[in-house]
RNA sequence: GGGCGUGUAGCUCAGUUGGUUAGAGCGCAUCCCUGAUAAGGAUGAGGUCACAGGUUCGACUCCUGUCACGCCCA
């Protein structure tokens, strides 16, 4: 006996019941242990920041990263998952700012680093409980007791040494960036913290010219622009825009010469009077030439005092040429940085000009502009002078305007590594593949060199101790042991608060840490080495499984994780980090829009679950482009319909089956492995093929296309299979036919257990455990997956069914459209097609139509000209190539074709006929035949098959329809009354003649249908009367239980 | 501004190497079936395949440009 199956069945309740089923048995640790000497397949699982509760989108990537290695597991293959947390950085720090009232950096200084730091580590975990509870609720299975944290020491280590392995490699170098300062506190800020404190402030805009030197004009000048004048002592160089138009011009009162962009001439000039234009240039052609320093200061730095040219210019306000101080500004400093500008910086790290500058010298920056732009006054420098109102960036503890300045900075260099990045992604089977050959190819040609320090505290250290006295003598430590020995201290933990207070002495001279911490993005890309603690152990296993089968993240990936594991692993390996990547888009709320708390436009989560399932919503997202790097509006109607579409009727299914197997006490150990009829054999090769498409899919990391034929089983499955095998399970005799019957529907619901094991692993495990036998695995997740489907495919047998299929539809279409409900039965209808060969597997099945269309005889023929006429039409895909421009003026005589030309070309003769003084001889391939019902006549035709029905009525005909009306009506009524299938009952009834009669004559009929022992006329019924309509006659009906 | 992608029915999406009637589900309307029942089936209405050019006998499909949206970058 099998399990009854309760008929209010509540798929989120199951879940929960075979998650603690999943538990009492250990489930997923034994899935890992049967298969612990096959051949591993590797999954890297990207560390998410445990900061906020898992959305949307990670439930999507965790579901990806579900699927996949289930299949591989029930593949054969031991496939550890090891789940991450991303444990530092800016969002546990901002986290951990609040919670002790910190407002920036240098309160966090203040406050001291060690309780900053040891706040981090205890927030990073607030979160983790939730996670590990809705993942495990969406049935991802992962190891979270054996997970890596990337503050973990071991994983710390390692760290250290892949920067010492970029550090021999003599790829790491030091560099400045341009950031947020703040002077007053003496120390950078992140660009988001500059972001949280903008006032409105007046700022001086001078406009000043540069001499040209060697320009054609004598004594001309270019003009530029500033609102920092304080820079320009440190300017080095000016850049046009290459494509913006510039102008020589005379101004007529000064008869001086300036050059600026022809857009900007009328900010200067209220009237075209006023100047004369003597030259035009593109930007592009003033690029070189020399200018002389505006201020003496840094006279002799190399290849500086030219005009540059770059994008980034623009005509919007100044005067379309830009003044470069590369220390003090971010695209100045790119720019100069790639004609090798040495950058000069002549500011104390209380923005006070320092002696390189002696006319400023001890003044601070800001206050020296009014003495600058004197200066340039006397110089007859100055063209313009006015203020301006603009929106700036504040240090939020103190209130002073921040100085955007270079500070230093740690790169790895990447540049020359692009060709072998590129090299190692060609291995990369990427889905979808455009992401790999496209988008991340295009990103990996023109990846710059990496910056991977930060100003900041929790973090993984920048492993580098530099001589106080001389920075340019560093020592790189790549251990624990190292640092160790060169300090003489015992080293425990290599957060920054416990690091920095380690000096090294050696040769009579100290290190001392630099500063900085390392970006993150440097941790995760790390992940594959550093979860192993390589190469400190575990050497040789990861030797071995490196790099990793699959990982999936999401398309904003594609310049993170993606990239910095591509980095790392071509650095240190010349591979790429991973074989296989699938990519998902990101998940957008139904109304198009980003998810947003604030808006709610979303359904929570944990809702969605805990009403449809997780099944449900598993099913919903992959069955989606999502998976394809796509974006998906998530909807709820969404999961409702995949809960309805697919996984009730799959229930429904599984129901029919238990109900009638436990009726007939049928069990597993009776299985027959004959199978006689059709049907049977027909969704065997259902099943055989839904197990190749997806497997096909699988391997090709498809997952919405190996979902997709599911769909299609399923429909097969209910609509066909049970639909038309129903009697064969309701036979009260126990005979061959319903063994097989039963056999085989419990092999066709087992095997889809199986293959549908990864993507539904919930109800595929209710129905499993329901199902299996003594000898099977305790879970469907310990089965191997069905891979022997070829012998069961009979390809023959589903085009023969997919053609009865069609008549049938045809018919049901014809019964619509002649308003004769199924009940009534008919005469007969014809099924004509001139292949005898297909028209015999049609016949073969013969019953099924006449069952399903309830018609009393079906005639089968090869001539349909008394149903249809037959037409030609052109065959385009054959007939263009080989006609050309003749096409167009073909298609009417091909179809006008007469039917004896027609039938001439079907049997294998050429026809000719004339176009346009050229004879074309029409062959077989070269059309094809339609056919067209007969008006007036109750006819279909699709393709090679036409259908026709006979419509005429007799009394006996309708006898029998009223007969089943009657059946119908007392079947709703046990089914209102409540009462158990097997139920035997009485009928009590009283109608007129036309009824009676009807009854009388399909008495045997009606009462084996209805499990009716008697079914008798009563003058006045019997108890509970109910009334009933049967085709316009009126009746009265009582039903009673009989006693056993 | 650049790279990549997307744009097909009211909504969510299919659409094979270009081939002439562009499909499915949901929703809507009408009907049918029902002891698998939180069901199921059929029919119908609903499309200038984002727009504009081009290539071709033939374009949703290939090419060019434009627009809108998304991701990443600047």
């Amino acid at each position: 006996m099998f399990n009854e199956i309760s008929s209010k069945v509540s798929f989120p309740g199951m879940e929960e019941e075979v998650i603690k089923l999943w538990e009492e048995l250990g489930t997923f640790k034994k899935s890992l242990e049967i298969r612990k000497n096959s051949k591993e397949f590797v999954f890297y699982d990207g560390p998410p920041f445990a900061t906020g509760l898992p959305h949307y989108g990670h439930l999507l990537a965790g579901t990806i990263k579900d699927i996949i290695p289930r299949y591989q597991a029930m593949r054969g293959h031991y496939v550890s998952r090891r789940f991450g947390w991303d444990c530092h950085g800016l969002p546990i720090e901002a986290l951990a700012q609040e919670a002790l009232g910190l407002a920036g950096a240098p309160a966090i200084q203040e406050a001291g680093v060690d309780v900053f730091n040891e706040q981090c580590r205890s927030m990073v975990t607030k979160y983790v409980e939730e996670w590990e509870k809705t993942v495990t609720r969406m049935g991802r299975w992962v190891d979270f007791e054996n997970d890596y944290k990337t503050m973990d020491t071991p994983f710390m280590e390692t760290i250290w040494w892949v920067f010492s392995q970029l550090w021999k490699q003599d790829r790491i170098y030091k560099a400045h960036r341009i950031m947020p300062y703040s002077w007053k506190l003496n120390t950078p800020l992140s660009n988001f913290e500059a972001g949280r404190n903008y006032q409105d402030v007046q700022d001086p805009a001078i406009t000043v010219r540069v001499k040209l030197l060697d320009f054609e004009f004598e004594n001309a000048s270019a003009l530029i622009w500033t609102t920092t004048p304080w820079t320009l002592p440190s300017n080095l160089a000016i850049c046009a825009g290459p494509d913006i138009d510039y102008v020589a011009i005379k101004d007529k009162e000064t008869h001086q010469i300036f050059v600026l962009a022809q857009a900007r001439l009328s900010a200067y000039y209220k009237k075209e009077e006023e100047y004369e234009i003597l030259k035009s240039y593109k930007g592009s052609e003033l690029k070189g030439l020399k200018y002389e320093p505006i201020f003496d200061f840094f006279a002799d730095n190399e290849n500086s005092f030219q005009i540059l040219n770059d994008d980034f210019v623009s005509t919007e306000d100044g005067t379309g040429i830009v003044h470069m101080a590369p220390a003090y500004g971010e695209d100045d400093y790119r720019i100069c940085r790639e004609v090798d500008i040495p950058l000069v910086d002549p500011l104390d790290e209380d923005c006070v000009f320092t002696a390189a500058v002696p006319d400023y010298a001890g003044q601070f920056c800001k206050d020296a502009d009014k003495a600058i732009i004197k200066a340039l006054k006397h110089g007859g420098k100055l063209i313009h002078q006015s203020t301006i109102q603009h929106s700036y960036p504040f240090c939020e503890r103190t209130d002073t305007p921040l100085i955007y300045r270079a500070i230093d900075a740690w790169y790895v260099k990447v540049e020359d590594l692009r060709e072998r990045m590129l090299k190692n992604n060609e291995g990369v089977h990427w889905t979808p593949d455009y992401v790999g050959e496209k988008r991340f190819a295009n990103w990996l040609a023109d990846a710059k060199d990496w910056n991977i320090s930060r100003n900041r505290f929790w973090g993984s250290c920048i492993p580098v101790w530099v001589n106080v006295d001389d920075k340019d003598d560093m020592i790189c430590i790549d251990s624990i042991e190292k640092l160790e020995e060169l300090s003489g201290q015992k080293v425990e933990d290599l957060h920054k608060h416990f690091v920095d207070e380690i000096l090294i002495e050696k040769d009579g001279k100290t290190y001392k840490r630099t500063p900085e911490v390392l970006d993150c993005w440097f941790e995760s890309g790390s992940m594959p080495y550093a979860q192993n603690h390589y190469p400190f152990e575990n050497k040789e296993h990861f030797e071995a499984n490196f790099p990793a089968d699959f990982i999936a993240e999401g398309l904003d990936q594609t310049r993170g994780w993606f990239y910095t594991l591509m980095v790392l692993s071509t650095a240190l390996f010349d591979k790429p980090a991973f074989k296989n990547v699938v990519v998902n888009g990101m998940v957008l709320a139904e109304d198009g829009l980003k998810m947003s708390k604030r808006l709610k436009n979303y359904p929570d989560p944990t809702l969605v679950i805990n009403k449809y399932g997780a099944d449900a919503l598993r099913l919903y997202m992959i069955y989606s482009p999502v998976v394809r790097a796509e974006s998906l509006r998530l909807s709820e109607d969404g999961v409702k319909n995949s809960l309805r579409h697919l996984i009730l009727p799959w229930w429904n299914a599984y129901s029919f089956f238990i109900t009638y197997a436990n009726i007939d006490g049928w069990t597993p150990e009776q299985s027959v492995p004959e199978r006689d009829n059709l049907m049977d054999r027909w969704i065997q090769s259902s099943l055989a093929r839904l197990e190749q498409q997806v497997t096909d899919a699988m391997d090709r990391y498809d997952l919405q296309a190996a979902v997709r034929p599911f769909v299609a089983f399923i429909e097969d499955l209910t609509n066909w299979y049970i639909r038309r095998s129903r009697r064969r399970f309701w036979k009260t005799e126990d005979d061959t036919d319903k063994v097989q019957a039963y056999s085989t529907l419990y092999e066709a619901l087992l095997g889809l257990t199986k293959i549908a094991a990864p993507f539904t692993p919930f109800i595929s495990e209710t129905i499993y455990q329901n199902l299996k036998t003594d000898d099977m695995p305790e879970s469907v997740h310990l089965c191997d997956f069905p891979t022997a489907a070829d012998a069961k495919r009979d390809e023959v047998l589903e085009g023969q069914m997919a053609m009865v299929m069609s008549a049938v539809e045809q018919g049901r279409t014809l019964r619509a459209e002649y308003k004769l409900k199924n009940r009534q039965p008919l005469a007969k209808m014809h099924v004509v097609c001139d292949d005898e060969k297909l028209l015999a597997n049609i016949q073969a099945l013969e019953s099924l139509i006449s069952d399903e269309l309830n018609v009393r005889a079906v005639e089968f023929g090869t001539d349909s000209s008394e149903l249809a006429t037959i037409q030609a039409k052109p065959n385009f895909k054959q007939l263009g190539p080989k006609l050309g421009p003749l096409m167009k003026k073909a298609v009417p005589l091909i179809n006008s074709l007469t039917d004896e030309q027609i039938a001439s070309i079907s049997a294998g003769e050429t026809v000719a006929v004339e176009l346009e003084g050229k004879t074309i001889k029409l062959t077989d391939a070269d059309i094809e035949i339609v056919r067209n019902p007969k008006e007036g006549m109750a006819v279909s035709a699709e393709g090679a098959l036409v259908v026709g029905l006979d419509t005429q009525l007799n009394d006996d005909l309708i006898s029998e329809g009223l007969a089943r009306e009657f059946v119908n009506k007392v079947q709703n009524l046990r089914k209102e009354m409540d009462l158990e299938i097997t139920q035997r009952i009485h009928i009590a009834f009283s109608s007129d003649e036309s009824i009676e009669l009807a009854v009388a004559s399909h008495r045997n009929y009606i009462e084996g249908e209805t499990l009716a022992l008697s079914c008798e006329k009563a003058a006045n019924g019997g108890e509970k009367i109910t009334e009933i309509d049967l085709n316009g006659h009126a009746c009265a009906v009582s039903i009673t239980a009989a006693v056993e």
